[in-house]
DNA sequence: GAGCGATGAATTGTCGACATTATACCATTT
DNA sequence: AAATGGTATAATGTCGACAATTCATCGCTC
């Protein structure tokens, strides 16, 4: 068994714990820890050579997160994402990004406004191109610094928490759930609508936009649930 | 010292992490627990008469939660909120309670309905009667209600988290930002909109509603905190 | 007298061992 | 053969002790 030791990358950190944080949540990221996955704590230690205090502590923490859910003495497991939860989330975030698009609007600096135009003129290269990972890699990105450039540490921290708990279950730079050339034209409508201080108006498109994206992912579950179900009482 | 011991009161729990958990977040949420002070594990561990393993899992918890802060080999201290924090606060509120609103308004049932107007019935008892605590009281009530309503787990949880940190600084039980009147009048507003089905105004009017009472509040101490500075650069 | 390095007390970080609990397996019974 | 109860096992929950780090204090040098 040399390589159920190197599942766990090296994260050089200064406390165990951190680096025990990272290393698992980096993992569950990954999809080397899969949903509904059993994290036994005494594993966990083993495979990271250290013991299991840290180790608790830092499932703690990401329970918290989100990322894992815990039952008392039954051991916690990778969180499984339920239809009701996919919805949650995204309603969630279309509330939040309105907020930072609307701060972003009133107060976003020459700069900022700058590198989202950038950001913005990347993507339609990406989708003429027909690099439609790249885009997606970009989509995230375009999302993530419009939340560090609202300067609201409690938005990105809440944004960085929904985006991993969606990444538990989508490969988000796998997948688009929208034509290329609408992403591009809708993220190129909120810039625009920045760059004129239009705080309302930005913060309205992109949250109808997440809300949209959103609501193609949910009901494609549900969709995919409901043949499940279908498939078990037709079959067995 | 006997009563150093029952500073905490007897949380019967399953485990002790969530005794804990428990005892820790109501001692700072009823002010036993001072912004900034000090929060020795194992002065906690020998208070409530566990080991400092439980109490270091609650710590991790409370620090996601952002009522405690921890420095690396220094130690945890309850939070201590800036200006910048409770501008954070307010404006992600206004933005997740405008969410819970619009929801509320597209999906509450006839009973969640009235007991939203019931609320505000009793709020205008209050305000006639003068009896600003009680009108306090009923005025975070009418918002969890409102956030428990949308059905929403991640929506209540962030608005349970951000009031937890809100009422480390302030006893909202003990103080209003605006007239009573004003305040009545506001949340009638927000049931009218429900009761029409009209979403869109049911949370535009709440998010205006928490933003000034939010401005109200950071305004207030920027104002002390200027004062302060003045004070000492003058007398010292 | 001021700056600076060593020393020590206090607190956090980590560890290994033990106690407790849930689950799976197996024997027994009907 | 199915259901039930007991037992073994494996994982979590908790504990006390030790290691590592920080900060304050003290003494020394300039």
């Amino acid at each position: 068994m040399p390589e159920s030791e190197s599942v766990f990358s090296e994260f050089p950190h200064k406390s165990l714990r951190s680096a025990a944080l990272a290393a698992i949540r980096e993992a569950i990221l990954c999809g080397q820890l899969r949903p509904g996955q059993h994290l036994v704590e005494s594993d966990l230690a083993e495979q990271m050579g250290i013991s299991r205090a840290p180790i608790r502590e830092a499932l703690r923490q990401l329970e918290t997160e989100g990322l894992v859910v815990s039952l008392p003495h039954r051991g916690t497991f990778v969180t499984q994402l339920s239809v009701q939860d996919v919805w949650e989330i995204y309603t969630l975030r279309a509330a939040v990004e309105g907020l930072a698009a609307r701060l972003v609007a009133q107060n976003a600096t020459a700069e900022e406004i700058a590198h989202l135009e950038e950001s913005v003129a990347q993507m339609e290269q990406s989708a003429e191109a027909g690099d439609l990972e790249l885009l997606a890699r970009q989509d995230m990105a375009f999302h993530e610094y419009l939340c560090r450039a609202a300067h609201h540490n409690r938005l990105l921290d809440a944004w960085l928490s929904m985006n991993a708990q969606i990444r538990t279950m989508i490969d988000l730079t796998n997948c688009l759930y929208l034509p290329a050339e609408e992403i591009v034209r809708c993220h190129a409508e909120v810039v625009d609508a920045i760059r004129q201080r239009q705080a309302e108006r930005a913060a309205r498109v992109i949250s109808g936009h997440i809300w949209d994206v959103g609501e193609r992912i949910w009901h494609e579950m549900e969709a995919s649930a409901r043949a499940a179900a279908e498939g078990t009482v037709s079959r067995e």
